[in-house]
Formats: C-alpha cells, structure tokens, sequence
DNA sequence: ACACACATGTTGACACCGTAAACATGTCGC
DNA sequence: GCGACATGTTTACGGTGTCAACATGTGTGT
C-alpha cells in the first residue's frame, strides 16, 4: 500500500484518479465521448496504464455504473431519512423523487448505468447487486405499503415494475429531451408530480386490473 | 434516376441498401457495434460510398430512428384498425400495448430511436416530426379518454406523460434487461398488464394529485 | 541491509473506426 | 455526342481499444 504519493512513476492512487475523472468527463461531454485514452490524458498517465487497474473499458464502465446505482440509493436514504415519520405511501413518493431527481441531475451517469448490457450478465456481480439494491428499496417500500392497506393486492413486482417504469421512464426522457411540452412542470417538479400521481392513482387501482378480462 | 441495375460500379440504391444492411446489423450486433465501415462491407461498397447519401454517421442514424419512428406509429395504428369499434380507453391500452410490443421486438433499433440526443436538435426535423407524431398518438388517444369522461380532468401533457413514461420505462427495462422477476408476465404480456393497470389506475386520480398538498 | 518478487507504469504495435480530399466512372440532359 | 453531375474509389490522417514486451519502483523475507 502507499499513502499517496503525488508524483513521479507511481500515481498513487490511478484507480480512483480514473474513476474521477470519468465522472467529470461524462457530465461534460456525454457517455459516448468516454475514452479510455482520454481519461489516460486527463490523469496525466499513459494510454496503456488503465489496464493495471481495468481488464478493458466495459470494466471501467462497469465500475462507474457501480457508483452511479450506489449514489442513487444513497440519494434515496438520504431523503427518506430526513422525513423519518413518513408513512409507506409517503415513503414511496419520496424514493420517486430523489430517483428521478438523481437521474435528472446526473444525466449522463444515468444514461451510461443503463446503457450497457452489463448488469445481469454474470459478470460484474457487483453491479448487479448495487442495481438490485436500488430497485429493493422501490419494492420495499411497495410491500410495506401493501401491507399497510395503502396500496390494493395487487402482485407487488407488479406494482414495483409499474413505479420503476414510470419513474425510470420519466427520467430518460427527460433527459434525452423529449418533454419540451410548455406545460409540464420542468426539472425535478416534474419527477414530483408524476410520482404523487403515480402514488395516488394506485391506491384505487382495482384488483381485476391484473387478470384477463 | 437508374433502375436497380444489380452489379459493376454504380450500385444502384446504395442508401436503402444501407439502411436495410444497417437494420440486420443492429438486431444481430447491438447499437454500439454499428460501423459504416462494416456497413459498406456488407453491402460490398467502399469505405466511404457512405457519404455520397449521408453526411455522417450521425446522418445515416437519425435516418434509421425515423424508420424506428414510423414503424412504432404503424405498429399502433395496425393495432388500432384491428379493433375499430374500441371506446377512448380501449385506444389507450391498444397503444400502449402495441408500443411496448413493438419496442419489445426490436430491442436495438428502439435503444438507437433514443440513444443519441438528436431530436429537437434543430438538426433532423423529419426524426423530430416522426417522433412528435407516434407520441401525438398517445396523447390523442388521452385527450380524447378525458373528453369522453373516462379520464379524469388531470391536464392532458400530464396524463400523456405519465402514459409515454410508463411505457417507454417498462419497454427500455425490460430490453436492458432488468425485469427478471419471475413473478412477472414475459415478453409481450407484460406490456399488456402493465397498461392495462396504468389505464384503470389512471380513470381513478384524484384531480388534487397535480397540486402541492 | 539487501535481493528479489510483484505491482504498477511505459513503449510500441496492430486493427479498427470516422472522415476528408482528390480522383475515377458511369448516367442523363441538352 | 458531349459535358455536367451523381455516384463510387483511393489514399490518407488522427482517433480509438487492446495486446505484448519492457521499465521502474515498492514491500517483504531473510
């Protein structure tokens, strides 16, 4: 281990400086720009030296969209534990904003956390834990709200796919700009609303609604 | 103009040639893999024919999200035409379904629709108009549910948005492959339910769910 | 204290990509 | 029939991801 020293052959700490400097390049130009030989520059590192610390670029992608799912979930608790009597209702309501207010914020980190086939694949298991965790809080609160009668029996990954589709939905196209209707509430108000719409809507929506008709 | 003269030096419709090569590609390959150059070797052309009909690969993309585009709104009015006798609602769900079905079934080409920022780039208008127009057919379909009372009297951009969010979250989520749930319907059946929910949920919001509490 | 294993960084090379400029060839209108 | 123009080719450049071989420090065991 080495505490960090600052200069010369040995970065120190190249992984991490990597990583940072993927961050600010991402929101500066947009994921596709990433460049393994450009963060290579930016570090002040040969274009070799990534793969010291990444197999190749789907593994540094990988490791950024790590980060990503866990800064979401962290914005998340983040909220919820500043309204610690809400009720699972509200609970969910809450997790819908900082998610789609997260994704909003950071766009291009959103877009490059789903923009690879990545998760799921086997590998990567890191990954894919920090997306499910993300997903879990959703569907915690989901269940809780069952169970509290605020929400009908309806098959909970039902209505947690339901959520996560209208919020993750919501937060693509928001930033690929596709809402540029006047009317709509803009930024972040807009996550809020349609949550709260989201929220309320649900409370009535009728059991049969699952089944064939 | 040439009739499709089949061989030697002038191909004959080199553009289409392209898009259809591009099509295969994209199904085959993925988005991320789609090369002119690779292009222009299937079709059995030079590197560089490719510009003689588009400017760039950005060019020859958008034009690629413009069949994605009209292929989604031809999907949705089939499926409309198929059931004309349907009430508002019911022309909601038809879209709904028929959208995801149709984003469903072509993973890459709809993952390319909205994969860079091109629309409403001032660049691309005919991209931009075909999108306007498969989401205009949303949110016709909810303009007119409110009108004929089965909808209740939220906005319409709102009801719309929230209906082309759920939508198009559920289709991207499960083309990236984050519904692995087994508890939930596969394929095609899960936009089915997912709309059909969304339609009934929707006819039961509160009108007080767009303002602040 | 010292040598050596190992982690880390560098150099050079390769194949691929997008794109521009200059050139070749075929087609159509006058 | 001839010339303008559309279409396709060749060549070239800088950029990218990645591999193999090499260089350089650092920490550990004796």
């Amino acid at each position: 281990m080495t505490s960090a020293s600052p200069d010369s052959y040995h970065h120190g700490n190249l992984r991490d400086a990597l990583v940072s400097a993927a961050l600010g390049a991402l929101e500066q130009d947009g994921p596709e720009a990433l460049a393994l030989r450009g963060l290579a520059r930016t570090v002040g590192v040969s274009p070799t030296a990534v793969y010291r610390h990444f197999a190749n670029k789907d593994d540094l992608m990988a490791a950024i969209a790590t980060e990503g799912f866990e800064g979401l979930s962290a914005e998340m608790t983040r909220r919820l534990t500043q309204e610690p009597d809400a009720d699972a209702l509200r609970r969910l309501m809450i997790l819908g904003e900082g998610y789609s207010s997260y994704a909003m914020t950071h766009p291009a980190h959103y877009r490059l956390m789903f923009g690879k086939r990545m998760i799921n694949k086997d590998d990567y298991p890191v990954l894919a834990s920090a997306a499910a965790h993300s997903y879990g809080m959703l569907e915690q609160a989901v269940a809780e709200a069952v169970q509290a009668g605020q929400l009908p029996g309806v098959p909970v990954p039902l209505l947690s796919t339901m959520a996560w589709s209208l919020i993750h939905g919501l937060s693509t196209l928001h930033n690929d700009g596709m809402l540029t209707n006047p009317d709509l509430p803009q930024g972040p108000a807009l996550g809020e609303t349609l949550t709260r719409m989201l929220a309320l809507s649900l409370r009535q929506i009728p059991d049969f609604a699952t089944g064939k008709e």
